[in-house]
DNA sequence: TTCCAGGCGTATC
DNA sequence: GATACGCATGGA
């Protein structure tokens, strides 16, 4: 839970448990969005009016969701608790769903340095995060390799209307009137949702989880990679106690991060 | 030089 | 349905 309040053009934030850098750090996000510092417990977002704040970042930070209680229900299990030890100050950010689908389609095969790497170029190339229309342009310089054709599949799909990721405007005029209501992903179930996505080449298990996961906040979602698939073969090879668990995605990136930064510390040794 | 990176589509059985 | 393989790129 937090408290904020309005000094300036900032907005100062309290959050229990919350660390502002290992949440933007873990993985889960691929730029950076807004400017923003940690002071102890407080969380200070520059230039952001309190309106701005309440309708975006407040959601974006997931401040609203007591993730100490979410906590307390996996540090029974000991891995957890080393997990929650190590990194328990990471929440789940609720990220834009097409930036969202679109860093994930470019993270396949590939690492972290690269994907932000590549993301980058396109931003700077369009000026902003690239839209479906700029991603059917001429977008080798970006140099996603293979992954180009999946992109462009990602775009036509938005485009004509095939996906449609949250209700707009624009999709209630392009969608098939007949099914438009229940054709829009945000508003699926889980289930449903994640096979919507999977109809757009490149996406598939994996992708279409981190996207339900971050840009839909379904935090039940669960994304396997190498690195979860690594620390379930070695800590739970019986199986994950939480995998059904209403919070499994954030039980999923403490160990991510948990694992992955152990392996770093092991490869600097 | 070879291996690996927040996988996926395809071929083959 | 499971398993093997290629795929663009670039750092270690």
């Amino acid at each position: 839970m937090r408290k904020y309040a309005a000094k300036g053009n900032d907005i100062y934030v309290t959050c229990p448990g919350f660390d502002l850098n290992l949440t933007l750090n873990c993985g889960q996000a691929f730029r950076t969005l807004v400017n923003a510092e940690q002071k102890g417990e407080t969380i200070i977002l520059h230039d952001v009016t309190e309106d701005e704040f309440l309708t975006k970042w407040d959601i974006y930070f997931d401040f609203g969701r007591d993730y100490e209680k979410i906590k307390s229900e996996f540090i029974t299990d000991p891995t957890m608790k080393r997990a929650i030890d190590f990194c328990g100050g990471i929440r789940i950010l609720k990220q834009d769903p097409w930036e969202t689908l679109i860093s994930f389609i470019i993270s396949q095969n590939n690492n972290i340095p690269r994907i932000k790497l590549i993301i980058n170029r396109l931003v700077e190339h369009f000026n902003r995060f690239p839209t479906p229309e700029d991603l059917l342009t001429d977008i080798a310089f970006a140099k996603t390799g293979f992954r180009e054709k999946y992109l462009k599949s990602a775009a036509e799909n938005v485009l004509s209307g095939k996906v449609i990721l949250t209700e707009t405007p624009k999709s209630a005029v392009n969608a098939d009137p007949k099914s438009a209501a229940e054709n829009i992903v945000e508003k699926m179930p889980t289930e449903s949702a994640r096979s919507e996505l999977m109809k757009i080449s490149g996406v598939g298990p994996k992708v279409a989880e981190c996207t339900l996961l971050y840009g839909f906040g379904r935090l039940e979602c669960f994304p396997r990679d190498v690195w979860i698939n690594r620390a379930l073969a070695e800590f739970y090879p019986d199986g994950f106690p939480f995998i059904s668990h209403p919070f499994a995605g954030v039980a999923q990136q403490f160990l991510f991060h948990h694992i992955r930064n152990r392996e770093l510390c092991v490869s600097l040794s």
